[in-house]
DNA sequence: TCTTTTCCTATCGGAGCAGTAGGAATTAAC
DNA sequence: GTTAATTCCTACTGCTCCGATAGGAAAAGA
């Protein structure tokens, strides 16, 4: 099974605008210097999310990246599905497992069930996590941080 | 997210190899043509499998393949971890995203958090089916198929 | 006009995967 | 004991996709 990388940049950019305060909108080269990201990629990243309508963007000087809504209502499989594109499974299209007419065999038919049950899991687990939620932990995670330092 | 054709190999081997009625060891040549994949790579999947104890082989003429356990006690998450090792989210090892330490940076770790849950939940989808069920599935479906016919 | 930034398109290098190949080891049949 | 059938081991290949880079156009402020 596999996950691009890009989803998790994908995912740790948007955490990146939604923790960073201020109504000015959060430039590439920012985010890229925080989570220590090539900017040239973080620039296609940034596009698919874009075009999936999670940021918006201005250009020109002073430009940059804001969530083209609140938190809440983005899900970390908005995220996943923007940059990687729907979740296929198996990735590759394999044509030897198809017939002629493109259907699959009767074996293959049943493992298709399979992977549409795995897919389907998949799905509901990232979608039942908001990047709100994802804030509310990093948070957490800041506070304990912190309480140690003190100790 | 990516599972390999392996996986899918693998699933529809053993599912021959449980729905082949009799107590004579099943060739992987037999299953090549059954299921129209190539021999030579039927082998390394069929040697991985047998790895993970969860087909024995005979050697020889007439030798071949058989489940080395009651299907019922064969989950298709072990068959998928057989043939494609442990799942591994992002599947690339990504140097960039740790720290000099091959820690994560902060939220790195919360997605890792993501991670280990899609994880969790997929092996919980693929093992709760055994390879009992999917014959019987099987069998539900060609009992359809011949019902289909004789209309 | 100059700088900063997003945005578009093209390209590259490396990794991993599906598939191939050769041949050794083992067993049955004759 | 020779031959045929079959598993088994190791190595290789060709291709696709992904992470990453590059050049430069478009937009906006100074």
């Amino acid at each position: 099974m596999y996950f691009s990388a890009k989803g998790e940049y994908g995912i740790m950019a948007v955490l990146d605008l939604a923790l960073t305060k201020g109504s000015a909108p959060v430039q590439a080269k920012a985010i890229a210097d925080r989570q220590g990201f090539p900017l040239r990629f973080l620039e296609h990243i940034l596009s698919a999310l874009k075009h999936a309508g999670l940021v918006e963007s201005e250009r020109g000087a002073h430009g940059g990246y804001r969530l083209a809504k609140p938190a809440s209502e983005i899900r970390i499989g908005d995220v996943i599905q923007a940059v990687d594109g729907p979740i296929a499974m198996p990735a590759r299209a394999l044509p030897r497992l198809r017939n002629g007419n493109g259907h699959r065999t009767s074996h293959g038919s049943l493992v298709q069930g399979v992977w549409e049950e795995v897919k389907a899991s998949v799905l509901e687990t990232l979608n039942r996590t908001t990047l709100a939620d994802l804030c509310r932990r990093a948070r957490d995670l800041e506070e304990k941080r912190v309480l140690m330092y003190h100790i």
